[in-house]
DNA sequence: AACAAACATTTGTATATACAATTAAAAAAT
DNA sequence: ATTTTTTAATTGTATATACAAATGTTTGTT
């Protein structure tokens, strides 16, 4: 469906508004895919990112403030998220021993198990919409989207 | 910043997996500054939106469904926002008297005079990040960005 | 050593989103 | 005419996000 369609308007949009409301949908398109690929799992997309930092550190834990900058939006409520990750046995959270402000997080092995199960479903996810698009017209989607933002 | 940088990945993504997160860390960006530009009139980007609705139907009150169908990230929580927004005198909700199970809302001129004053920021805003491409790349990204959300 | 400043995290409050359940009214079926 | 189904909106609960304030720890200054 094309912008105009969505929005349902009457007149004419200027194609830099375009843009921005193009940006804004297909972002609520792919993060609604998103969650309910991860919904059987209960899981929540911001969850999920978690402990894909975490996996990402492969083995060393991650103190709440890294987690914090490594996410795409970056929340300012990195504890509650870990908290609920906590109580789903899905990481560890320990004092760091050499500064007690710290805290280590670490993927317990449930937490690794649960996203080696995901990894093929994520992959499906990231190729469907890839799909649509040829390696060309996807490089340049990202030029394009690069230079939109600023 | 290029996503490789935002994201910190030491190893190279597939353009595929790039183009989703641009889309969702270039929508990030937008809303962000969007937000910030509506703080100081104390609306969210969501109230914001409803009125804007409201305005689009030049007078005639429009039902909670038809809000919630025009809205880009299709809330299931209508209600709640009109109601923030009735407490700040810039809609009205009536019964409506053939269908008493609808809600008639439409715009104060309290909301009109807002919406007048946020007119040029807002455009402001959506020229800032068009102004990044030319018309031939916003119309190009535009076709891209419709055909990978399918 | 005592105090101030900076840092890492947590907590509180408000708003928004997702989904299920509920209420009330209207339309359809018997 | 009464019951059932459908429709429109609201309410409840859980999660997430934004921002400010608070807590506890470390570092720097006098």
């Amino acid at each position: 469906m094309r912008i105009e369609e969505i929005i349902k308007t009457s007149f004419p949009m200027a194609e830099e508004k375009k843009a921005l409301l193009n940006v804004m949908f297909t972002q609520n398109v792919i993060a609604e895919k998103f969650s309910e690929l991860l919904k059987p799992f209960d899981l929540s997309a911001e969850q999920f990112n978690v402990l894909r930092i975490l996996r990402g550190q492969k083995g060393n834990p991650v103190n709440m403030c890294t987690i914090q900058e490594r996410m795409i939006a970056k929340t300012s409520n990195t504890t509650r998220l870990v908290d609920k990750l906590l109580l789903k046995g899905l990481v560890l959270r320990e004092i760091c021993p050499e500064n007690r402000r710290k805290m280590e997080i670490t993927i317990t092995s449930k937490g690794m198990e649960l996203l080696q199960q995901l990894d093929p479903l994520v992959e499906g996810h990231e190729k469907k919409f890839g799909n649509n698009l040829t390696e060309n017209e996807l490089a340049q989607l990202n030029i394009l989207l690069e230079k939109f933002r600023n």
